[in-house]
RNA sequence: GUGAGAGUAGCUCAGUUGGUUAGAGCAUUGGAUUGUGGUUCCAAGGGUCAUGGGUUCGAAUCCCAUCUCUCACCCCA
């Protein structure tokens, strides 16, 4: 009987798991030089933990079971709670900022899609302790960072930067009720996908008010932030304006503000964001986010810690690996990893100075490899360049002299060395 | 969870109004060129035609169910 992958999960042949390493090593380097730590947590955590706070269209995608003890465990679908909890956990003890990153494998059962699975990779990346907008900077400029290292330009993404702060003032200058803000975010966050039309309907069963409605098409209409300025009157207001200018300039100054725009529709769906919001997209308008992130400064407290601002990102593997073969950034040959050294001989009788010789240059922490079995000298060379490897050893008679022939398989330039020359080659 | 489309070899696909033993290209493996690879040539392996049931003398082909995939909705990475 044949049993197939599961719903949703994928397989990692070599040439997958190239492409996979190649994003997670990016990912990992560009958060160690922008000074992130690494952390990792279980992959399973009480249910609690997230059907406490978590949103509830997210408990509903969860898998969940029950363990031999009866305790009712899930499959993280999102690192942002286990963060919290272990830093709740040792607030005391832990220096400040927390500034760390993860790139943990995450499980929802949600339907798949194009550039949705239900088990993927996720880089997260979070400030936490840090109450001004050089944090939210620092966050975008480690998400472009990352992204510029894989080859985009500004033809190709972009980040769309609000402020739920600017945009809750604004609504109750309008003339939303506070308590309504929650479901009208929602709604709000659905603009751009919904037709004209049915994003009305959905409007009015939370604002029955026509000119209040009508005061919050406006507002979602304009595109730059002067726009905004003119518009706002509360001080609450103006400051996040002053913030959101603020954070502008930063990232100008970092050398990115090519890649960033005001866009007062970015929302976001999660409820515990509460200020600097942004997600970022290809500039085409083609694929889902590939990224997204902001400021949750009470979500600490939510999980019963303390009240210490925080803000944060998460880039799923599936869309940005799309985006990056769209765009041609995705060289397997160049990826993949080779042998460095292919040892072949000219005769039967030398196979066993190619299997010392391959030896030799593993234990010199060179990578090395032969062939298993006595074939010609073109079959060899064959299984060489099929391997990828840089440089082929050809052993023949010279062999008893110490003298080895290094051939370069990309230019095809042979020359006969010694082996300590060998050593000295560039590795 | 809702809606639409699809499923033939590892991949991309042919396959006539239902008719003998289901094909190709790529990939894989082996062989040829006797000390030089990315070329060429020859050959082989690989399919319960997604699975189960039905209609029929006869089903890859028609019908039903299930599973899986793709796309959209929901939500989000």
């Amino acid at each position: 009987m044949k049993i197939p992958p599961v719903k949703g999960m994928r397989d990692f042949y070599p040439p997958e798991m190239s492409v996979r390493n190649y994003i997670m090593g990016h990912w990992k380097a560009v958060s160690q030089r922008n000074g992130f730590l690494e952390y990792d947590g279980p992959i399973l955590e009480y249910l609690q933990l997230y059907t406490l706070k978590s949103g509830q269209e997210i408990v509903e995608q969860l898998f969940s079971l029950t363990d031999r003890g009866g305790r009712e465990l899930a499959i993280r679908p999102e690192m942002t709670p286990t963060l919290a909890r272990m830093v709740c956990q040792r607030i005391n003890s832990l220096p400040r900022p927390i500034k760390w990153f993860s790139v943990p494998r995450l499980c929802r059962a949600e339907r798949p899609q194009k550039g949705r699975l239900r088990e993927f990779f996720q880089w997260n990346i979070d400030i936490i302790g840090v109450e001004d907008v050089v944090a939210d900077a620092e966050i975008i400029f480690c998400t472009l960072d990352f992204l510029q290292a894989v080859g985009l330009t500004a033809k190709d993404i972009v980040v769309r930067i609000s402020s739920r702060k600017l945009l809750s003032e604004a609504l109750i200058e309008i003339g939303v009720p506070a308590e309504r803000l929650d479901p009208v975010f929602a709604i709000l966050d659905k603009r751009s996908r919904l037709p004209q039309e049915a994003f009305e309907q959905i409007l009015s069963d939370q604002i029955p008010d026509q000119s209040i409605r009508s005061q919050v098409q406006t507002l979602m209409a304009i595109s730059t932030l002067d726009e905004v300025a003119l518009l706002a009157r509360s001080e609450g207001a103006c400051k996040a304006i002053a913030e959101l200018r603020r954070l502008f300039e930063i990232l100008h100054r970092m050398g990115v503000g090519q890649f960033c725009r005001f866009d007062i529709g970015i929302v976001r769906g999660l409820a515990y964001y509460t200020g600097i919001v942004f997600e970022v997209f290809d500039a085409d308008d083609q694929l889902r986010a590939i990224a997204g992130g902001g400021r949750y400064d009470n979500l600490l407290a939510m999980f019963d810690g303390p009240n210490l601002p925080a803000t944060g990102m998460g880039m799923g593997d599936c869309v940005l690996e799309i985006l990056l073969r769209d765009k041609g950034l995705i060289d397997l040959q160049r990826i993949q990893q080779g042998l460095e050294y292919y040892v072949a001989y000219t005769e039967p009788g030398l196979m066993d100075h190619a299997i010392g010789l391959a030896a030799w240059l593993r234990r010199a922490g060179r990578s090395a490899g032969f062939c298993y079995r006595p074939v010609a000298l073109g079959k060899q060379l064959k299984q060489a360049s099929d391997q990828g490897c840089r440089y082929c050893i050809i052993i023949d008679r010279q062999v008893e002299a110490g003298q080895v022939i290094l051939k370069d398989m990309s230019t095809g330039d042979q020359r006969s060395v010694t082996l300590d020359e060998l050593l000295r080659q560039p590795g």
